[in-house]
DNA sequence: ATAACGCGGACTATATTAGTCCGCGTTATG
DNA sequence: CATAACGCGGACTAATATAGTCCGCGTTAT
């Protein structure tokens, strides 16, 4: 399995759908549906998001969530690490202390500070989460605005638009979307 | 889970005994017990290191490992890469297709190229593994040895020279060292 | 012939991931 | 004031990956 798992791939992607509707809550429900992504699982992610103070909720009919701050301030690194719950990319075993010749009782010189092994592992981490620190969600916001046409834009917009609508009044939800 | 696993930590300090010990072939199942490792588990690391043409392997009793070029030739991200088998840090479920709008049938442009999330995760990949590949068994080997006293350099080839003699005259094997 | 070696495959136990299901308290609408 | 959709949380399940075991094969020095 990858490190970086499916809830980062969902999270983010549900972030820039938020960033590109400030104002106005988006349920985790339909940006499950919108996404094709299983809602049940998408409500687990979202709760990590605003205890990391990335998303704001409100409760009730109408209510959902915003960005907490704006795109530009929220990077990468942390959404993983809201999401994954900043887990090590190696764990260390301590196996050095375990040397046959120690008998049991590894003398403190073996044992002391980082195990250069470990320690190349470490510096690699930070190179990683380095790059993930460098890019905020405007950045992606970026790439991913250029590719689409404008019409797409308005497309969503009233996507989102009758969904929320729908809400408050009942309106039918028949269109044939689900499966 | 961690992304970089026991596997990789025990190859890597297995290697580092071997660039310790230039010549003599050293055995899976000795070099398991040094440390105090699971030799059966070990032995599914070596062929793996073999196939990547990082040790050379010789059979039969008094067989055993050598390093198969010099340890400032081999950098930490092969040894990783032959353990590990190259499984990337993140790997894309292509979400961006499944969108509510598309209906089933998205257009080329939203799904043409690399995702711009998945794009991050590939740099941060990237800056992990060139961090990887700037170190050699060398490097790791340096501060290694720093650490310990002259005589632990002894002991250890006393107890490995044990080993290899007991293979040929039959030493009785029944220090307390197993538990 | 024996014993230790490397090699490979089949097997098992445990942990993690992805996902489901349910009930609770909250809040706008009718 | 009842309803329906919301967020929140916990218990649960299925599939997969990791760590580790076990066994039998062909090879080689004594
Ligand atoms: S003891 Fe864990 S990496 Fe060396
Ligand atoms: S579709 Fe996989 S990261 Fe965007």
């Amino acid at each position: 399995m990858a490190h970086l798992t499916a809830g980062v791939e969902y999270g983010l992607h549900c972030l820039l759908w938020l960033a590109s509707s400030p104002g106005t809550p988006l349920s985790s429900r339909d940006l499950a549906e919108f996404q094709g992504i299983s809602p049940s699982f998408l409500a687990k992610i979202f709760p990590k998001l605003e205890k990391a103070g990335i998303v704001s909720a409100s409760e009730g009919i109408k209510g959902g969530y915003l960005l907490a701050r704006q795109p530009g301030d929220i990077t990468v690194l942390e959404v993983v690490d809201a999401i994954e719950g900043r887990k090590p990319l190696f764990d260390c075993q301590e196996i050095r202390g375990r040397c046959a010749v120690f008998r049991e009782r590894p003398p403190s010189w073996a044992t002391k500070g980082v195990c250069a092994i470990h320690a190349v592992m470490l510096r690699a981490e930070k190179a990683m989460r380095d790059s993930l620190a460098s890019q905020t969600l405007v950045d992606i916001a970026g790439d991913f605005g250029r590719k689409a046409p404008p019409e797409f834009s308005d497309d969503v917009r009233k996507w989102l638009a009758d969904r929320t609508k729908s809400r408050t009044r009942n309106g039918a939800i028949e269109d044939g979307a689900l499966s």
